[in-house]
RNA sequence: GCCGGGAUGGCGAAAUUGGUAGACGCACGGGACUCAAAAUCCCGCGGUGGCGACACCAUGCGGGUUCGAUUCCCGCUCCCGGCACCA
């Protein structure tokens, strides 16, 4: 009891004033004078902080020393003190000095908490506060002073242990010093008295505290800094995540697109992983024997980049951020089975993507032939799409060039019939399998050749009969005006020989990069050649024309055009002044010359066109492919818009191509028996070509054949081909082999899971891949991926800048000064290093390259992985595109706060056994567990909250399992908690009734939460682990209803509700609508003229 | 340019099969508690009009189908993803 002589004041320094409520908490050896000692672990609920209030401090600089009662001497203290602060939002201004005053217990153990000390207050003396129970029997208390010590910078992170705390904003750092241990008489704070019985539990809440403290049972505080390290640590003890190969259970596969080990994390990989694993628990409470395993994509262009920028070799680089990388997943809690983990530059994994290469190579899959790239003219380098910025290299400014090279290519296109009818059966979002579908392409036309004019095929000599095109509109042969052939085609340089202008022009087409987005948007230009071929049936001179737009290498370099009836051959034969001739008509439609219309690309009935006069699209194309085959000169034939896949890169980080180049054998391949290819990961390229290229060690060699001297192949594979069966690889990753058995029992993946932006290529190239593994008996699956989840890519701001050179520069969010307008919009930027202006380049996907993503790691410490995982979560669904944003993490955290709080507090009133359903486990020896009460007799208050639960729980399990939209369940937990927190009910029925929410809301939302829900549960069921828990269970009977609410509408409009026995019939319920006050309102009287009634929902009466 | 997707309060979003538009949150405003604050709790929160009961308007824009449209159809605008060497 505090003593009311003793003036409030005289206990503590003069002017102390609550900054703010803060936990205090210790592990370590107290030294005064000393930094406190930092320790991970919070055990003490809130405390206080006080200190001099703004306005005593700006008053005077120096404070007198505060003296205390019976005051021993600190470094004798056998208190082990540790010092946590734990309010979000404690600010310390620099120049304050600002003490914690913590109340201890004898027995070494922190104990008590709480609200103001009666010392305090000012006015009147204060009622006599009730003493803590576990003080009651003291009658004095032992306090911990601490002095903060203010700094004299600014800065967010001090150098004490504090930072480690959540949300702590320090202005300037911080220096903890103990200074003294006093005895004081009496408890020093109070608590409040314990809530009545029959309190409700927001009402609890509302104090702001729970009634009483047991460290021993509890605690009282959410602290994921503690929490999740010992998790994890059990997680790791106990093996937790790691997959059996076999299994009486089912066996449920998921995987993640593996992540780019670029040095961090960022959020688009918390989304996934998130996703993955709420999946992968929600799996394995559902009864499946579940696999999650996580690799490394650890070749490629960032690791080259990188070592040009800071001199590291690639190889280092590389798994110093696997490392930190794999630390942060650790971190995040993901049910990870790291047993299994592959980095595909470790030659163990490479070494079967050049094993597989040979195999295909033998059995013709894979060939050689020339391919266009990309060339830096003043690097002498060939460059990725991503590194040529507006026709330049990025770094040079110089002017790319298309060049074209021999390459590897796949033979894709072999297997596209069975991609393209494969597709079906996969349970696929719709739209990725369209977006394959069109990227196939399987066009069914006509291929036929335009036969050289005497005088062309002179001059072209090349033993061909003319140009060979194809076509998909066949019936508009009549309408050819000209043909056009790339700038690289042989008829071009032909005619290029006596026309210095043509050369110039195909000069010219050279320049810029191969990117199809820059070649269909660029200006469509072209000149004639003066050379001619036939019209296959009329004889008709035609004239070539060389095009930019032309493509060699796609198809055959060269097309029929019909400028009538073809948007693009249209507004070429416009600029230069070309014949348009239309063939068809389109049901009337008129048609001018003058300007492009819609419908001039529509089928219709052939006009103008001789023997197909009349003919519709389908007979005028059987008429023309019937008479071309008759001449000798084509035929009908399916193409499809997919290309070979070609997988050499003249790049370093990759896998070397298991080639040999003999100027006697030609191309030979590597005898397995010296595979690996082992790729030299020290070397640290220049920016000018490969270093492989560079570097004799590597590229000397002997043919396995002749043995005379050889060349390997210095180029590497595309990183697509590791990306391509690496999901394989995961089930057996030290097999002697490429896989072994284990793949056939995972295989084939249950759910994948990645970013939209790999919607084509790596999963066509993936499904290609697996069927090719088939087809050599590796493996007996068809399909890789049978559910596939594409998450929406997470979205930041772009800034950027051009260096001197005209390369480009990208600068990230932190490091600029960002200036909006009044809506929030962006407007610009300064450099903070330079203040120079950055351009906003809009937004765009989280990437490397761009230098706009955002790193968990400051939210994990803060808030702790829990709330990173809930918040993105909670966020939106995870197919939706989002812009980044951190603006409600706050409101996770106390959600799981709120959460630990309901939880505490019925606990701390002691667990009780649930109510409904028998608990199928239950602590050892206790029979009555599990209960038998049902919803009779239970107040409708209870019947509704019970309701609420079981139609919750098949909502969540809906949503994990089926929509997999977890936004929307914990919504529906929220929304289910926030029921029980109404509650007035505090009988002990109320109690079971408590004990199944508490423990369902728990199991529902442990896929997202599962470090706060494993401590939860632990309180909730001691002695049973959460990870064997199954899905809850649903009871039927608390879903059944009486009555239920209908919507009333009165021509469409919402007038009313109407409640009606569940079992009524429609007759009866439009009976009653009719009858219904809001509807006579609306109804005036007027006789209706039809009645809708859909079951279970709605009224709809027509006036 | 072509292919796929998106647009709903100040913000993130919900409405699952054409059936109550804005659940659940964030932010904000008001209140309780406090000397004061933090924390916590309670109330309010699309717009317009009205003291109010309530009425009307409202899901990017313009049309249409329907008893009823955020949802289906037609035509646009803007944004995002992919376009074969970023991964």
């Amino acid at each position: 009891m505090p003593d009311p002589e003793v003036p409030a004041r005289s206990r503590f320094p003069p002017g102390f004033a609550k900054i703010s409520s803060a936990a205090l908490l210790t592990t370590g050896p107290l030294t005064a004078g000393g930094d406190a000692v930092p320790s991970p672990i919070l055990r003490v609920p809130a405390a206080m902080v006080r200190g001099p209030s703004k306005n005593e401090l700006i008053e005077s600089e120096s404070r007198p020393e505060p003296t205390f009662v019976n005051a021993p001497e600190p470094t004798k203290s056998p208190l082990n003190v540790v010092l946590a602060l734990l309010a979000p939002t404690v600010i310390v201004p620099p120049r304050w000095t600002s003490w914690l005053v913590l109340p201890v217990s004898e027995a070494n153990v922190l104990s008590l908490a709480s609200t103001r000390p009666p010392s305090i207050r000012r006015g009147p003396p204060p009622v006599p506060p009730r003493p803590c129970a576990s003080m009651r029997d003291r009658e004095r208390s032992t306090v911990a002073l601490f002095r903060i010590v203010p700094g004299t910078s600014a800065g967010p992170t001090p150098p004490s242990p504090i930072c480690n705390v959540p949300a702590l904003t320090v202005v300037g750092p911080l220096q903890i010093v103990a200074e003294s241990i006093v005895s004081l008489p009496g408890p020093v704070f109070t608590r409040p008295p314990p809530a009545p019985v029959n309190q409700s539990a927001r009402q609890i809440k509302g104090l702001g505290r729970p009634p009483c403290y047991n460290f021993r049972s509890m605690e009282s505080q959410y602290h994921p800094r503690a929490i999740e390290p010992q998790v994890q640590k059990r997680w790791a003890e106990t093996r937790a995540f790691v997959a059996p190969d076999a299994s009486p259970k089912p066996k449920y596969y998921c995987v993640s697109m593996l992540p780019y080990p670029s040095g961090k994390l960022h959020m688009g990989h918390v989304r996934n992983y998130t996703i993955n694993d709420a999946l992968y628990h929600f799996m394995r409470m559902k009864g499946f024997n579940v696999l999650m395993p996580m690799g490394w994509d650890a070749f490629g262009l960032p690791a080259e980049n990188a070592a040009m920028a800071n001199g590291v070799p690639p190889g280092q680089w590389t798994r110093d951020n696997i490392a930190y990388m794999k630390k942060q997943c650790q971190a995040m809690g993901w049910a990870i089975d790291w047993t299994r983990e592959v980095a595909t530059c470790s030659p163990a994994y490479y070494r079967w993507n050049q094993w597989f290469f040979l195999r295909l190579w033998e059995k013709g899959v894979i060939y050689k032939k020339t391919g266009v790239v990309n060339w830096d003219p003043a690097d002498m380098t060939v460059l990725a799409n991503e590194q040529v910025i507006d026709g330049r290299g990025w770094r040079t400014g110089a002017v790319v060039e298309k060049r074209e090279i021999p390459m590897w290519y796949m033979r894709i296109t072999q297997y596209a019939d069975e991609l393209l009818d494969s597709l079906d059966g996969l349970g696929w979002p719709e739209q990725v399998k369209q977006m394959q579908r069109n990227w196939i392409g399987r066009s069914e036309g006509v291929e036929f050749t335009l036969p050289y004019a005497p005088e062309t095929a002179k001059r072209m000599a090349d033993g061909k009969a003319g140009l060979k095109v194809f076509t998909t509109r066949a019936d508009t042969i009549m309408g050819i005006t000209f043909a056009a052939v790339a700038p690289e085609h042989p008829i071009a340089t032909e005619a290029a020989k006596d026309n210095a202008r043509l050369a110039v022009f195909i000069e010219e087409s050279r320049k810029g990069g191969v990117q199809e987005a820059d070649l269909a948007t660029m200006e469509k230009k072209g000149m004639p050649t003066g050379l001619f071929v036939l019209h296959p049936f009329t004889g008709d001179p035609v004239e070539v024309w060389v095009g930019n737009y032309v493509l060699m290498g796609y198809g055959e370099g060269a097309v029929m055009a019909v400028p009538g009836h073809d948007e693009r051959d249209f507004a070429f034969a416009q600029k230069y002044g070309l014949e348009i001739k239309p063939v068809i008509d389109v049901g009337g439609q008129p048609y001018s010359t003058g300007a492009w219309q819609p419908w001039y690309e529509q089928h219709g009935r052939n006009v103008n066109s001789g023997n197909y006069n009349g003919l519709e699209f389908q007979g005028a194309t059987d008429a023309v492919a019937a008479d071309l085959t008759a001449k000798g000169l084509g035929a009908k034939r399916i193409q499809f818009r997919l290309r070979d896949w070609g997988i050499s890169r003249q790049r370093y980080w990759g896998t070397p191509i298991p080639i040999v180049q003999c100027a006697k054998c030609g191309d030979v391949g590597v005898p397995d028996g010296e595979l690996p290819v082992v790729l030299p990961d020290n070397l640290v390229p220049d920016g000018s070509g490969s270093p492989l290229a560079k570097t004799p060690s590597f590229f000397e060699t002997r043919c396995p054949k002749c043995d005379g001297p050889a060349r390997r192949d210095t180029d590497t594979m595309d990183t697509f081909v590791d990306s391509s069966w690496y999901f394989l690889r995961y089930t057996c990753p030290d097999a002697p082999s490429m896989v072994d058995e284990r793949a056939q029992y995972w295989a084939p993946l249950d759910m994948y899971i990645g970013g939209i932006e790999h919607a084509i290529l790596h999963l066509l190239y993936a499904r290609f891949w697996t069927k090719a593994m088939r087809d050599l008996g590796l493996v007996k699956i068809d399909e890789p991926f049978s559910n596939l989840l594409t998450q929406g890519m997470v979205l930041n701001h772009i800034f950027s800048r051009r260096t001197d050179k005209g390369g480009i520069e990208y600068f990230a969010p932190e490091e600029l000064d960002i200036t909006s307008d009044e809506e929030g919009k962006v407007q610009g930027a300064t450099a903070k290093k330079d203040g120079k202006p950055v351009s906003y380049d809009g937004i765009g996907t989280m990437s490397k390259s761009k230098r706009n993503g955002v790193d968990p790691q400051d939210m994990i410490e803060r808030y702790g992985a829990d709330t990173a995982r809930f918040y993105v979560m909670q966020a939106s669904p995870p197919t939706d595109t989002v812009l980044w944003s951190d603006e409600s993490v706050e409101g996770s955290f106390k959600f799981l706060r709120r959460l630990w709080a309901m939880v505490h507090d019925h606990v701390s009133a002691g667990i009780v056994p649930r109510f409904g359903s028998p608990s199928p486990i239950g602590p050892p020896g206790s029979g009555t567990w599990g209960g038998e009460g049902r919803d009779e007799g239970l107040s409708k208050e209870l019947q509704d909250l019970r309701f609420k639960l079981h139609k919750t729980i098949e909502k969540v399990a809906d949503d994990y399992g089926r929509r997999m939209q977890f936004n929307t369940a914990i919504a529906a937990v929220r929304e289910m908690l926030n029921l029980y927190t109404d509650l007035k009910d505090h009988s002990p029925v109320a109690r079971q009734v408590a004990q199944e929410v508490l423990e369902d809301a728990v199991l529902l939302l442990s896929p997202i939460i599962p470090h706060a829900a494993t401590a939860l549960w632990a309180e909730l069921r001691p002695g049973t682990g959460l990870l064997e828990q199954p899905w809850p269970a649903v009871d039927a009977s608390a879903l059944v209803q009486d009555t239920i609410q209908l919507v009333v509408q009165v021509n469409g409009k919402l007038r009313g509700h109407l409640d009606v026995p569940a079992s009524a019939s429609k007759d009866q319920i439009e009976a009653m609508a009719l009858a219904n006050d809001d509807v006579q309102k609306f109804v005036n009287g007027q006789k209706p003229k039809k009645v809708v009634v859909v079951p279970g929902r709605l009224v709809n009466i027509v006036v």
